[in-house]
DNA sequence: TTCCAGTAGA
DNA sequence: TCTACGGGAA
């Protein structure tokens, strides 16, 4: 381990991380299609849903068979449980992830006009819709400074900034604070796709990386 | 064998 | 608070 820090950062250190981890994430972003421009509320959501425990690769074709026979809400509201769970069978967690797509997009239509809610409230209200979801359609989708923290960035807080071990991340709130203010306003979206790569290519859950990768922060 | 962009239910 | 869900890659 070649860096860390207490959780009290100076603007200094603040400024510094920030960059690096942009810069990183510049040179090795992970090109997938849930990133690409122009993409939905209702595609974000659906691969938030495939990528819980889940490795991002191999959802890959599972996410393009979803949008390509289920190109919206009202669409996929439509769709049976069981083909549903024929499609992301390979993923792992079919019963629960079919489910969860059929209750969320028959939810949606039913209570939001088929339209993605893009409140914080009502998107936590959705079913099967935590507080990581919730923020991660907010940030990636709607482009706000939202904070995300998922068990790669409990992960690397633990290991660089002092913080301890949680189970239930979602109650953590001083990692939510932390990386709250550990996002560069403006560019939450680049930096929060910079820290999940990071995590999942360097400071991976098998092996620390990050003296070898990037140096001192 | 471990672990993966979490969440709901008990 | 603890557990189930899970096929497949590393």
């Amino acid at each position: 381990m070649s860096f860390s820090y207490s959780k009290d950062l100076t603007d200094q250190q603040r400024d510094s991380i920030q960059r690096k981890l942009l810069a990183w994430g510049a040179e090795n972003y992970r090109a997938f299609p849930w990133r690409e421009q122009g993409v939905s509320a209702y595609e974000v959501l659906l691969s938030e849903c495939l990528l819980r425990k889940t490795r991002a690769n191999s959802v890959v074709p599972v996410y393009t068979e979803l949008v390509t026979r289920y190109p919206d809400v009202t669409k996929l509201s439509r769709a049976r449980v069981s083909t549903l769970e024929r499609i992301v069978r390979p993923l792992g967690l079919h019963k629960i992830r079919s489910k969860a797509l059929k209750d969320l997009a028959t939810k949606v239509v039913k209570e939001h006009d088929g339209e993605i809610p893009l409140g914080e409230e009502s998107l936590a209200g959705l079913p099967h819709c935590g507080r990581y979801t919730a923020n991660a359609v907010l940030c990636f989708y709607a482009q706000e400074d939202r904070a995300l923290v998922d068990s790669n960035i409990e992960r690397f807080l633990c290991r660089h900034f002092g913080f301890e071990p949680v189970i239930e991340i979602h109650k953590a709130d001083d990692m939510w604070e932390f990386m709250q203010g550990l996002l560069p306003s403006g560019c939450a979206r680049e930096f929060n796709y910079a820290l999940l790569d990071y995590c999942a290519l360097v400071c991976t859950s098998r092996k620390c990386l990050c003296g070898a990768e990037i140096g001192e922060m």
